[in-house]
DNA sequence: AGCTCCTATTTGAGTGCTCAACTGTTGCTG
DNA sequence: CAGCAACAGTTGAGCACTCAAATAGGAGCT
């Protein structure tokens, strides 16, 4: 029943799509939920308090965390605001740039990260990589990459950024 | 810098998984907004038109469709209502089971999907198979695919229920 | 019939994201 | 050193999704 979606693709593209786009999400979801499930994380929270606590100083100006998350600046300004209600993160005024503001990870964000790792990092482990023998992971990650470098703006090669 | 989240896994499966992750994101990110410029459409609206396209009749229950697109019963509600505000599906009664609601897609439906579709298959080639071989595209397509086999509830092989 | 449990779906409150203004800074340019 | 475009970030409205509770019909048992 090759209709619609089927348009200019080979059957195989079309499987190749279907697979692709039904395991990524599935796999964010079940993780998301493992998340906050296990640590009161809400998906997105995780990924900044990682990206924090691996910065100089555990401190990111907004921008720098929008870039790193791929986000846009408001999602990180409404994020953060969360965040630091929390007592996750605390903002200070950016010493070279009375523009610009950073985001400073807090002894307690960091703790509430401790926590939240191992079992997330499990997780990643038994749905993702379980199956999978080493070429697999191999080639995903190549495929992926490849992808990625197409990307307008993706930021490929290696794992980008700051974050490996 | 494989800090915090590095815990178990290898420096490959890090980097695969960041690159998964990143790929995966930043194309159905762009797939949405090319979606929504080209047709106004809302990100998972798409998903739904295809779906009753290739039902027979054109009419699918709620659960059906909760079931094909992966999501929750109040999503496809909430989705499907408003799919109907802007007369592209209709609702009827359910013969068979009083407590059911068939989702029909209207003629109207059928147009903004016949509209939207080409330019989305164009994007999927672009952003995604474009820079992929033959080979990748069938690696790709068997390790997702043995990733959904693993996950719970996910109806792997071959393209899963009767999207295809 | 009547009871009870299960399934199908809706509803509404709460939350996170997006998009389009808006505020305040910087730094280039004439 | 004005003037002004570009930049850094916030704000608020609007919308889609989630979760829990509610409605309502079916199915099996006595």
């Amino acid at each position: 029943m090759a209709t619609m979606a089927a348009g200019g693709l080979t059957d195989e593209e079309q499987r190749t799509w279907r697979n692709f786009a039904r395991a990524a999400r599935l796999l964010f979801a079940q993780l998301d939920r493992d998340l906050s499930r296990d640590a009161g994380m809400v998906p997105g929270a995780f990924e900044l308090l990682v990206i924090l606590s691996e910065a100089p100083n555990r401190a990111l100006r907004m921008n720098e965390l929008a870039e790193a998350t791929l986000s846009s600046p408001s999602r990180i300004s409404h994020a953060i605001e969360r965040l630091a209600e929390l007592g996750w993160v605390e903002r200070t005024t950016c010493p070279s740039d009375r523009r610009g503001w950073l985001a400073v990870l807090t002894d307690k964000g960091y703790e509430a990260l401790a926590a939240a790792a191992p079992p997330h990092i499990e997780h990643i482990r038994t749905h993702l990589f379980e199956g999978l023998s080493d070429n697999d992971v191999a080639e995903l990650g190549r495929i992926c990459n490849t992808i990625l470098s197409r990307l307008p703006a993706s930021g490929a090669a290696g794992g980008g950024c700051a974050a490996e």
